[in-house]
DNA sequence: GTAGTAGTTAAAGTTAACTTTAAGTCAATA
DNA sequence: TATTGACTTAAAGTTAACTTTAACTACTAC
């Protein structure tokens, strides 16, 4: 079973034109084409792009994926840099995550901050309270905001 | 106390000429100038730039950041439609890292797949592996790459 | 056979968030 | 007084990842 451009696109979710500039960059050597020049999708392509389309949530560049590509390209000699490169991956995402949590950490004081200014109805309020007045799981986020 | 900008953005660990940027593009009105015309920063602006920094890890644009620096110079009036940008932003940032424990889900699927790859010497020991096969918690994701 | 829709390429344009450069000012030290 | 180093601005340059445009070709329906 094939798909052309726009119908691969459309299961993807992505704009056509995107996997025209992905296999421009060389991401899609395995595409097959039609007699006319046509691009062919099939089903291991849908699983290729769907990889693609995980390593770019992990932050990679494309760059960095097209050498991924390459190394699925060689075939089994290159199974030892492919599973470094999924644990160097999955730390990555773990940090990200973490990051992220601590960001979210920090909207959650302020969201704390603005419910007792709005309550108040003047942010000096949250703003003069002593650290043993607010939440003890606020203390450290309002000292991070203020200092070093 | 006053930093010049080369020492709150060593502070930050920010390049100096982000601030200049950030400056230019109108995200830090309340910075102070010399009679010489030098940015002095103070403490509290720092705490203004931790939270710019924070909001841009939620996602945020600079643009969009901009408007809520304005709010917060409109005052106790504008407490309403900060909460509420808060209260977004972590709707936002919850939503990132739901993406990214997915995406963490097919590294490790991934991770799996390579490590039994290695073991066998070949990619073809886990691409033939019959769904009881694998891991209970590795078998959706499978199904998600290959499918629809 | 023609209209319409989807495919093709190359090349230029877009956007966000910086970064760099050039030319100059200011304050402190040798 | 001269040098040094950090500050200033405006403007141009950079990068990644697309998106758009123009000019063309190919398949399908009537």
């Amino acid at each position: 079973m094939f798909y052309t451009i726009g119908e691969m696109a459309k299961k993807l979710g992505v704009a056509a034109s995107t996997l025209r500039y992905y296999d421009k960059e060389g991401l899609l050597p395995f595409v097959e084409r039609s007699e006319s020049g046509i691009r062919m999708f099939n089903d291991s392509d849908y699983e290729f792009l769907k990889i693609i389309e995980c390593l770019k949530h992990t932050g990679m560049q494309l760059k960095d994926i097209k050498k991924f590509i390459y190394l699925v390209m060689e075939g089994d000699k290159s199974i030892d840099d492919r599973l470094l490169l999924f644990k160097k991956r999955k730390e990555e995402v773990e940090k990200q995550i973490e990051k992220l949590q601590n960001t979210l950490d920090v909207v959650n004081f302020k969201c704390w901050y603005y419910e007792t200014a709005k309550k108040a109805g003047t942010t000096a309020v949250p703003d003069n309270m002593k650290d043993e007045e607010l939440p003890e799981e606020l203390r450290k986020i309002r000292t991070q905001l203020k200092n070093e």
